[in-house]
DNA sequence: GGAAGAAACGTGTAACTGCACATAATCCAG
DNA sequence: CTGGATTATGTGCAGTTACACGTTTCTTCC
């Protein structure tokens, strides 16, 4: 298997080649999130909280979001800080903390949403909606077999 | 186009896609290397300062990392205060520095390189060698388109 | 019902990342 | 040859990320 043996070159590492190229792109979310004051990790956070409908685990929540769980605590402290999100105790098991959206919560998301909006269709422009609908499915594909 | 539109979904957000994907591979290789005490950002620097021969300034070695220039600064700091690497004045232009690779740097970055080979096996394991070689030739499309 | 183990969470610490800004050196037009 | 634009670099600050560790609560098994 010399065709493995090209694989274990460090010029095709996974992580860096991953790593580079989400730093490339993660510069033109960050530009157009920080014009209605979010963090480009705060985005996805909210809107993965939308997405759940109702609240969520701490712990579920980062499984959700391939984050680390102490990360997601970090992140967690400004919003629930500036009233975005609801940090309450669970009814049933003292140890949960269930997270949720406020009001304002939903509105700032709202406004993300459209700066978002602008940051994938010039991402989308260049990089061809075709070229990405690929991509995107065998990065799932990837993180399924990770995971 | 309502194919465009679907697109313009959060859910199939290109940077956090990509972003999640990253995280999820950086692991196995920083916990590799960690057992020869090279961080995740060090090894792919001191690998890019190997294949390119000789010295190069700061922002020349920014650019083959897709790093911000500045980050690369703070990165550099610790590998030249440990040696592994020389931060030089360039002869010809005195606002230029010159980074290059000590032998100290050349031997560590061996070490490092069977740790990585370790991570890269163990990925390549996971994700198949073949789905890797589809990524890494689409993601190099989509830097390329982005640059 | 009590102890062992597991599960959920937060914090200390440290590394990675980049924007805004400042500085110094070079280059170029006049 | 001189002054303004450009280039290369570094720092202050802030946000992102996760490992190691400790605490609280729950579950299970005797």
């Amino acid at each position: 298997m010399s065709d493995l043996d090209d694989l274990l070159s460090p010029m095709h590492c996974v992580s860096h080649t991953l790593q580079r190229t989400a730093r490339l792109v993660a510069g033109v979310y960050a530009e157009e999130l920080r014009t209605c004051g979010l963090g480009r990790s705060q985005f996805p956070l909210l809107e993965a909280l939308d997405a759940a409908g109702g609240s969520l685990a701490t712990s579920d929540l980062a499984r959700r979001l391939d984050l680390d769980r102490t990360t997601l605590t970090r992140v967690l402290g400004p919003l629930v800080g500036s009233g975005l999100v609801d940090r309450a105790a669970d009814p049933g098991d003292a140890r949960v903390r269930r997270i949720s959206l406020t009001e304002a919560g939903r509105a700032r998301l709202a406004e993300g949403r459209t700066a978002w909006r602008r940051a994938q269709a010039r991402t989308l422009e260049r990089i061809g909606p075709e070229a990405w609908r690929a991509l995107e499915h065998d990065l799932r594909r990837l993180r399924r077999a990770l995971a």
